[in-house]
This record gives structure tokens, sequence and C-alpha cells, in this order.
RNA sequence: GCGCGCUUAGCUCAGUUGGUAGAGCAGCGCUUUUACACAGCGAAGGUCGGGGGUUCGAAUCCCUCAGCGCGCACCA
């Protein structure tokens, strides 16, 4: 028997050791095969391929324990595939996450007193990228401890020199396609991070705030932003309002208002909500989505009333360049005076907008930025839009997401998405491909020939590059043999958060870009909380060390905790309880191990397994495991893996450890009493062992493959999964 | 307001097309027998949120009520 088996199993001295030979075998890229794999005859998968695209972790930090969940999931989901005899791939890479980045650098930047202004753009860029750098070694080397049979030869990042060519090819297509404009429209500006950003980087937060009323000529308006008010000159009521049926649409008044008297107009409108306050509201075009968009519709005017800055403009004269938040009490001050105040509510409570990224209080702004139009007809592809280009795959189940039901959620944002707003006034990320001279525009995957052309500011939202990911990691626009091997890749794997920010922009990206699907499942999984069900966050310190967990206990038993019991869209709850049965499990396989190959000794299996006479009780034995394999077999080839990890869990632990050993026990020392032939019992316990550590290695690798390594030459990586014919 | 999900053993959660309910932890009892004492084995524990319906049969399908959670939109 082997020395190692002798002691507990112990994971901290295998796990290292048995991920560089796997690395250094070279099974982890798909050009490198095992022979089984490459015959027609010997594999039923013969010409199948198989890839996944890891979701990039940004590159901010390290990787936490939600990452462990899914790294979990598709490291089963590749060993799986490649034990089938797929040519597999699954691609490495770490994300620039522009934004987070950015603002992340600037703050520790802020914290050695230096100011990002006073070093410039390329100074600034430099310490990002020294950082990224640091952060994604950190994330490199975690991926390698969890397992994760990632290809290394192709490792990405989407802000390398072939991701920033796609972007910029990306662009320039869409562009040409009139898909990507410039233009003025209301944005969400962040003051704080004096940038840009999308309607989904937005976080809605109750804040409890005043909400006043006030006289505005015969009626009575309510806001919880008096600062805004400066420039009503729009009354708006609902047409159907008997209160108001004596005023007419488009009807002028003069009255008295915060600097004097001004000139009103009324609108009739139904997008008045004639239960809430007095029926009555001003607009502020400048500073609000809807009232945006009602004077686009009647052509009303628009005025800018607040800065970037958060500071009134000339518009409040004698509150001019006062922050918002400090010329509030003044300003209702002065109506109060004038008589104008109404009531004040104290306890109103309002839904607020903040940067998900800085925390900023979000200001509505008309700005010029970059838009992707996700309404116009795209002749090159049906004529169809980019809403509809995203809807169709998964309405006709081209692509098909698991849960079933987020389908509906995926539908009803697609339904209300407005146009994407992709430009960002941070330093950090893909710099958008547009060059000005004078009143010329040139927009080109390289700088305009001639002198006197200045690139636009401006950088890419980071989703931008990210949308690209499927592709560009295989070498797009290039049309490269990856590209034609592995796209539409087979399955994604990320969290339902980032649904829309990512998976959707990943379909609209692949169906305009290259007219396919990205990948044929989304798997999405839960978000990973701590033992209580909260999430884990800073402010709390409840974070744990993926890290610390695998010194302790193994990255085997961390990985079975990932998958056992937690259903896809499912949130889980991190317990080290339950890694610790698992790590139980790691060590009754061990032990188990121990008795097959302590009492198989000069003993091989043979050839012809069917010559083997068992006796009733093995014979059911084979036979239901038989069974097992059939049955995980059609689960794991419909991502079942929650239910095989289990099923797996049990029959070995209950089936083949507590009833087969324990009768092969029996069996033994009886034939060593009367000297018989117990060559079928020795057998079945090697059958059975061997078919075992086949299908528990995709979730446990590393025990299994310590185990097999004992008395196997070959990789159990690359063995063959069993089948229920051949076992 | 629109939509989605959850409610199963003391706790945290699984339960694939409807066919006599499962795991981990905690608790209880037993055990050093040829794997395993930081262990193992065994027993116990559930009217599957309430009510109604379909069915030979429902945790599973339908309706309804209640509680919890989440997403989206609006909040002048």
């Amino acid at each position: 028997m082997d020395d190692r088996l002798k002691k507990p199993y112990d994971p901290q001295n295998t796990e290292d050791r048995i991920y560089k030979l796997w690395e250094e075998s070279g099974f982890f890229a798909p050009e490198v095969r095992p022979e089984w794999a490459k015959n027609s005859k010997t594999n039923a998968n013969f010409g199948k391929r198989f890839s996944i695209v890891l979701p990039p972790p940004n590159a901010t930090g390290v990787l936490h324990l939600g990452h462990t969940l899914e790294d979990s999931m598709q490291d089963t989901m590749i060993r799986y595939q490649r034990m089938q005899g797929k040519q597999t791939v699954w691609i490495p890479g770490t994300d620039h996450a522009a934004i987070a980045t950015d603002s992340k650098v600037t703050k520790m930047l802020e914290k050695e007193g230096i100011k990002k202004k006073d070093i410039g753009r390329e100074k600034f860029l430099e310490r990002v990228n020294e950082f990224v750098e640091g952060s994604r070694k950190t994330i490199v080397s975690q991926l390698r401890k969890m397992g994760a049979s990632l290809d290394w030869s192709r490792e990405a990042f989407t802000f390398d020199e072939k991701r920033n060519f796609a972007v910029r090819t990306a662009f320039k297509q869409m562009y040409d396609d009139g898909l990507i404009y410039r233009g003025h429209r209301i944005v969400n500006w962040d003051p704080k991070g004096q940038t840009v950003i999308s309607d989904d980087e937005l976080v809605y937060e109750e804040r409890k705030g005043k909400f006043y009323t006030f006289k505005y000529g015969p009626f009575e308006i309510g806001t919880a932003r008096p600062e805004t008010k400066f420039g009503d000159k729009y009354v708006v009521m609902h047409p159907d309002d008997k209160r108001y049926q004596d005023y007419t649409h488009g009807q002028k008044l003069s009255l008295e208002w915060i600097n004097g008297p001004v000139e009103a107009t009324v609108i009739k409108d139904e997008m008045i909500d004639m239960e809430f306050g007095t029926g009555v509201m001003t607009i502020t075009p400048w500073h609000s989505h809807e009232d945006f968009a009602l004077a686009e519709k009647y052509k009303l005017d628009k005025e800018q009333i607040i800065d970037p800055y958060g500071k009134l403009l000339p518009v409040a004269q004698e509150f001019v360049g006062m922050k918002i938040t400090d010329a509030r009490e003044k300003i209702v001050e002065k109506l109060k005076d004038k008589g104008l105040l109404v009531s004040v509510d104290e306890n109103y409570v309002n839904r607020v907008a903040t940067a998900e990224r800085t925390g900023g209080l979000i200001e509505p702004q008309i700005m010029l930025q970059w838009f992707v139009d996700v309404n116009k007809k795209i002749p090159a592809r049906g004529n169809k839009s980019l809403k509809e280009l995203m809807l169709e795959p998964v309405r006709e189940k081209k692509i098909k997401i698991i849960p079933d039901h987020f389908k509906r959620v995926y539908f009803n944002w697609i339904e209300n998405l407005r146009d994407w707003c992709i430009s960002r006034q941070i330093w950090y990320g893909h710099r958008i491909p547009v060059w000005y001279k004078d009143e010329e525009i040139y927009c080109g995957i390289k700088a305009p020939e001639g002198s006197g052309w200045v690139q636009d500011e401006d950088t890419l939202d980071t989703w931008f590059s990210s949308g690209l990911w499927t592709f560009s990691t295989l070498g797009w626009p290039e049309n490269t043999e990856d590209l034609k091997n592995f796209h539409p890749t087979n399955v994604i794997n990320p969290g339902y958060e980032i649904l829309f920010f990512w998976v959707a922009r990943m379909i609209l990206m692949s169906q305009y870009l290259i007219g396919t699907i990205p990948f044929e499942t989304v798997y999405l999984h839960g978000i990973l909380r701590d033992a209580k069900g909260q999430k884990f966050s800073k402010s709390l310190n409840n974070g744990v060390d993926p890290l610390e967990v695998i010194k302790e206990h193994g990255a085997d038993a961390l990985r079975m905790s990932m998958i056992v019991g937690i259903g896809p869209g499912a949130d889980g709850k991190f317990d080290i309880q339950k890694v610790k049965a698992y790590s139980k499990f790691s060590n009754k396989i061990w032990n188990a191990a121990r008795f097959v190959y302590d009492n198989t000794q000069d003993f091989t299996l043979s050839e012809n397994p069917k010559e083997l006479k068992y006796d009733e009780d093995d014979k059911k034995s084979d036979e239901e495991l038989r069974a097992l394999i059939a049955e995980i077999t059609n689960e794991m080839d419909e991502y079942k893996f929650y239910i095989v990890a289990e099923k797996l869990y049990h029959y070995f632990w209950h089936t083949f450890a507590d009833i087969i050993i324990e009768r092969s026990k029996k069996k033994i020392i009886e034939s060593e009493k009367n000297n018989t032939n117990v060559d079928s019992a020795r057998a079945l316990l090697l059958t059975q062992l061997n078919t075992l550590l086949k299908a528990l290695h995709p979730f446990m690798p590393f025990v299994t493959e310590e185990i097999w390594s004992m008395h196997n030459r070959t990789l159990l990586m690359t063995e063959k999964w069993p089948s229920q014919e051949e076992i």
C-alpha cells in the first residue's frame, strides 16, 4: 500500500502538488488530449467541443467567497465535459472594471495626499496599471488554489491590447451603422465621481426629507427640491382634473416666484397623478428624466439650474454659486418671507438615486454624451433593432436561462430599456475612438492622418468591453480557429445581479457583431451570504478569506459546500460547518480507498469484467451503481450538479462504505478461514471505487486525483467519464 | 403600482417529468469490529405556511389567503 494512505488525508500537502501535475500535463488546453479522446471509436463525443469563459473578476481586489461559488461550478462543468471526451476550454481573465478601479485608485491616492488632477492622466494611469497587475496576480493564484482547470495560455484582460482592438473595432462598426451617436440627452450625472453613469449603475436609497408645498400663482405645488425651482415656468395638471378645469392647456399666467415675477404656461398632461399632492406640479426639464420627457413632448424650454459641481448657476441670482444643499433652506426661508410657503411635511420619505461606485447623489443633467441606440432598425441584421436582437434568442429558446423564471425578468428589463449611455468622464478605460478637428469628426480604429486632430477625452462604460468577452477572448475581430471552434460558448455562469449589466450586453454585442448567440445556456447563481443570511460587506466585517478555508479544510471541501444544496438562482449561505462536513467526506473517501487498496493487493481487474461471477448481493450493488451513473449523467447534462453531488455523497457513504465494504469484510474474513476465492468481491470493490473516483472527480478533483495516482499512471482528470455499459 | 421568488425536521437548506419526504449542523443512544475516534453506527424528529380544488394518488399542478425577500417603474 502507498505510504501516503497510511495517514489521514492532508489537503494542504496534496493540493499544490496535484495542481502542478495537472498544469504541467498541458491538459487544461484543448489541444492536448488523451489518446482515447482523439479516437472516434473510443470516444462517443469525438469532434464535440465545449467552452466556457470565466466571468472575469474585477481587478480591484482579491477573490472573495462569492467567486469560489462560480469557480466551483464552472470547474465541475468543464472537468465533466473533458472526461466526456469533448475538446474543452475554459478561458480565464480579469476585468479592468473602469469606474470601480478608477474610483478605488483615486481613493488610494487621496490617502497618500495625492490629487488625481495634480499628477495628470498619464501618471494616474501608470498607478492604476500597477495596482491592477497586483490584483490580477492575486486572483490568478487564488483560482489555482481552487483547482480551477483554466487554460492559462489563453488568459485575457478586458483592457489589454487585443481586447482594446476589439473594442475599437466594435465601436467603429456601431458608429458606421448609426447605432452609436453623440447627443444632448438627459443623463445621470454623478457630481462626486464627476462622470455620467448608466441607468443600471444607479442604486436607489430611501431617505427621509422634507416635502414643501408652495403657492405658485393660483396653484399650490409640492416639491422635495426647492433649489431646482428657479426656472420653473410650466405648471402641469391632469386634463381630467375637475379642480383645474377652468385652466386651459397653453394658458399663460403671471405670478410671483422666488426671484420676482414670472410668466407661467399651463400644460395639461396625463402623466400627472391626480391623487398625489395637490395634483399640480411645475417642471424642471434639465434636472429630471420625467420632466425632460414632458418638455420634449411639448417642445418646452429647458434651462440649466445646477452646474456639474452641484452649485447654483446665475439663474438663481442671489443664490448663485451656492451648493444646492446649503441653498435649500435659504430658498425656503425666502419663499416663506414672501408668503409663498404653505406647509412643510417633515416626514417625507424620498427615494433618491445614488451612484453605485462612489455613493454620490445623482443629479440628472442634459449633457453631450455618447449613446447606443437600442431601437434603431439594423438593415444588416434583418432590420431588427438591438432590443429585438436581445429578445429574440431568449424568446426562441436558442438561449436557455436557468432558472427559467429569470427570462421574464430579462424581458421586462429590455422592454423598458432606454438608449445606453456609454461615455464616461473618467481616465481609466477604453478611450473613445473618435477624433475632432474644428467641425470635423472622425471615428476609426486608428487615429486619423494629419495634424490637428484631438481625441475625445472620454472613456467607455466598462460593460462595453465586457459585452465582447465571449468572442474577444477567442480572437475576434480576427477570424481565428478559436473563434470558429469555440463560439458560441456553451454556458455562462454569472450571478443573477449582473443579468442586465453583462448577460444582456453580451447577447447584444454577439448578436449584432457576429450574428450569433454568445452562449447556449445562462446558468445564473445566487448571492452567497454569511451564515446569518447577511451580505458579505466591509462594513459588517463578516468577510471570510477563501484561502484560509482552503488551508484548513481543503479546496475539495469548500467546493462541495458551494455546490450541494444550492439550486440555480438561489442565494446560498456560507456555513463553515458545511465545509467541515465535506472535509470529513474527503477523509471518508480516503479511508475507503485505503481499505480497498489494502484488500486488493496482488489483484488486478480482469480485462473482461463480464466474466466475473458476482453473487446475488454483489450483482445488485453492481446494477445499483450502473443505474446511478445513468441517472447522474443525465443530470450532469442538465446542469443539476447540486443534485448529482448529493447523490454521489449519499451513495459513497451509505451504499459503498456502509454496505459494500462492510459486506466484503465478512467475505474476506470467511475466505481466510475456508480458503475460498473472493476475487469477485475484490473486483466489485475496485470497480466501484474506480467508478466513484471518476464520478466524484469533477466535484472533488484533488482528493480523487491523489488516490487515483497511487494505482494508475494516467491522470484521473483525463479519464473517461463512466458509462453504464463500461463500468 | 407592475413583476418575480420564498414559506419543508430545533437551525440552514435540497427535493429532476405528481407515486410511501432528504442533507449538514444541533440534540439522543450505542460502538474501539480489518478503512475512518478531530471517527463510525443507529434511532428519533416533519398533518412539506393556512384554506380550497384537480387526481386512484399532491411538498410537487390550479385557485385563494397570510408572512418574508427581491427586481423594475413612479413619487412633482
